[in-house]
DNA sequence: TAAAAGTCTACTAAAATTATAGACATAATA
DNA sequence: TATTATGTCTATAATTTTAGTAGACTTTTA
C-alpha cells in the first residue's frame, strides 16, 4: 500500500506551491528552489512537475523569472488529484477503481468477498485524499504550530 | 496504493481456507485444487503459503492426504496478518507506519502536512483491514448470496 | 545576444514483482 | 518396503516498475 517517491515528491513540491502562494502574490516557485529546500533531484523533480501541469494542476512561466505557480487556489486542488496524476489509481486492486475499472478475474464480482472488503478501503483512502486540498494542509500544519 | 498478486493470491486462498473450513471439519486443502480452483500459478501459490505458514497463519500437513488449513479459527485472522506477511506495512509512508517506522526526511515530523494526512490514511486502512476477520469476509458473502 | 528558466525525449541502473525449476523431505498406503 | 502424493526449500529467470540521469531544445527577460 506505499506511495511511490514520484507521488511524494509531487505531493510535498505542491503543498510547498501552496504554502508559497498562501503569502506571495504572484506564487512562482523555480524547479531549483524546490529540489533544494525538500531534498529532491531536480531533474526528477522536473519530470514530476511536467506531469502536473499536463494534468492541468500547475502552470508554469519560461524564461528569466519563471517557475511554476499553482493552477487553481489551493482550496481547490486535492491530494487525491496528485495522486492519481502521479501513482494511478487509488484502488488496492483495479476491480474496485472508480478511475480504472478493470474485471480481477473471480467469477462472480458481486459474491467476491475479497472485492468487498477491498472496496470499502478504496472508498476509505478517497474519502480523506478526494476531500483534503492543499489549503487544508497548509492550515492543518498552521494549527500544529501553535 | 496497491496490492500485489502476492497480497492477492494469499488473501484469496486463505478466504478459501476459511470457506473450506467452516463447512468440512478438518479443513484441508492441497496447494493443487487452490491453485486450480482460483486460477493462480501453483508454484507462486506454494511460496506465498509457505510465507503464511512461516508468519504462524497457517498449518500444514506433508504426504498424501495432507494439504493446508488455518493455523487459528477464521474469528481470530485478520486481513491485516495476512497483508502485512505478504506485502508489508499498510502504511503509504514509512514515517507513519506502526509496525516498521521510518524517518521520511522532512525536517520536523510534527509539523509535515503529508505526514500528518498519510498518517490519517494509514489508519483507516488500519481500520478496515485489522478489524476484518476472515469469518466477516465469509458471512459477508453469505449474506450476499440472497 | 546572453543568461535563466522550463520542455521534451531518450536512456539507464537498480529494485521489486511475478513467476519457474528442481532437488529434497515426509507421510500414507498398497 | 516401495510407491505415490503431498509439502519444503533454495535458486534463478523474466518482466515490469521505480528512480534517476542526460542532453538537446525553446522561451523569456534584461
Amino acid at each position: 500500500m506505499r506511495l511511490s517517491k514520484r507521488g511524494e515528491y509531487g505531493l510535498r513540491a505542491m503543498i510547498l506551491l501552496a504554502d508559497v502562494q498562501t503569502n506571495s502574490p504572484t506564487g512562482m516557485v523555480q524547479i531549483k528552489e524546490i529540489s533544494a529546500r525538500e531534498g529532491m533531484p531536480a531533474k526528477f523533480l522536473e519530470q514530476i512537475l511536467l506531469a502536473l501541469k499536463n494534468a492541468g494542476l500547475v502552470h508554469s512561466k519560461m524564461g528569466v523569472g519563471g517557475g511554476y505557480y499553482l493552477a487553481r487556489a489551493p482550496e481547490e486542488i486535492t491530494l487525491g488529484q496528485i495522486v492519481r496524476t502521479l501513482d494511478g489509481p487509488l484502488a488496492p486492486i483495479k476491480c474496485v477503481s472508480q478511475m480504472a475499472y478493470e474485471p480481477c478475474g473471480c467469477p462472480d464480482e458481486e459474491m467476491c468477498g475479497l472485492r468487498m472488503v477491498m472496496g470499502d478501503v478504496r472508498n476509505a483512502i478517497s474519502d480523506i485524499l478526494d476531500n483534503t486540498t492543499l489549503a487544508a494542509v497548509i492550515k492543518r500544519v498552521e494549527a500544529a504550530r501553535v
